[in-house]
DNA sequence: CAGATAGGTTGCAATTCGCAACTTGCTTGC
DNA sequence: GCAAGCAAGTTGCGAATTGCAACCTATCTG
């Protein structure tokens, strides 16, 4: 990545700030994980990653506020709220993976943990890459930044 | 994902919470990305970001302590110290790729913001997703957790 | 040798976090 | 149908974290 990214607008004009901003807080990746993996209500959160309760109430009020959850009262139980995860949330996997999987290689010395495998052969998942359109892989020093007006788009390319 | 992770050893068995004791911390993530784009310098990720001083020494001194980056007194200015990005570090650049990406889609509203393009043919990279082991695109219903002795490796499959 | 510069540190106010106790609306057991 | 218990919060309060501004210490430059 050669070029510094465009003119010191790092913080208006770049979407990692604004992806913070919603994922950003202590908790939300862990409770976007319980989330992935099925939790869905309050006490369940709570009492599987052992975050204080109001923490827990600000977390999910923000992660719907954002989108990511949706908040539904039950219907069998009235007491009973479930948090599922939207599309927009859902399309958080990668970023998920991403994170647990580097977590994996570079924090986990001696441990064990389960591993993500697909579900049709067992085998673990590939480690998540950038790749270029045409699925070449890519490191730091393929990648420029450029502005909407300066890439090639497809038409043009094919 | 049907499965839940095995048995509420969520926190010691897993190794999100072990990266995001490296990440999770509010500036950590924009002072990655002001590295991979070039910054080195304590002043230049100050004014770039707009970060507190005794924020960002406390930041980089725990991204240098988690072996994310690397810290070196320059020798032509003895002044100056240069952070570097280590390859734990440079193996971050997926995570942030994919939340830059989540964060262009759904945040970015109207706004637009630099993209990441291959330096080679100037095309945006591709959405960085989780595939299998031979490149199929998985979603949250492909994936189940195994733990190690579950999985089927590759001599098995092959 | 008088600034200016790079990379911090220190003090202090404001915000956020975390724990424990409490509340409110439901549901279940007897 | 009433007491007990449960789900999902809220409240109060002390502890930790953040952020701002000022200061400090080496080093470089004119």
């Amino acid at each position: 990545m050669g070029l510094r990214e465009p003119l010191r607008q790092l913080a208006e004009n770049c979407s990692l700030p604004a992806a913070l901003e919603a994922m950003g807080e202590r908790w939300s990746f862990l409770i976007l994980r319980a989330s992935f993996n099925g939790y869905r209500h309050f006490e369940e959160f709570q009492s599987e990653l052992g975050i204080a309760r109001n923490i827990l109430a600000n977390r999910l009020g923000r992660l719907v506020g954002h989108g990511i959850l949706e908040r539904r009262p039950c219907d069998d139980d009235r007491r009973k709220v479930e948090y599922r995860l939207t599309d927009k949330g859902k399309d958080l996997l990668p970023t998920l993976v991403a994170l647990r999987q580097w977590g994996e290689r570079y924090e986990m010395s001696g441990r064990i943990s389960p591993v993500l495998v697909d579900a049709r052969d067992h085998r673990p998942v590939a480690a998540v890459r950038v790749m270029s359109h045409d699925g070449r892989p890519l490191t730091t020093h393929d990648l420029l930044w450029a502005l909407p007006e300066e890439v090639e788009d497809a038409k043009a390319a094919e």
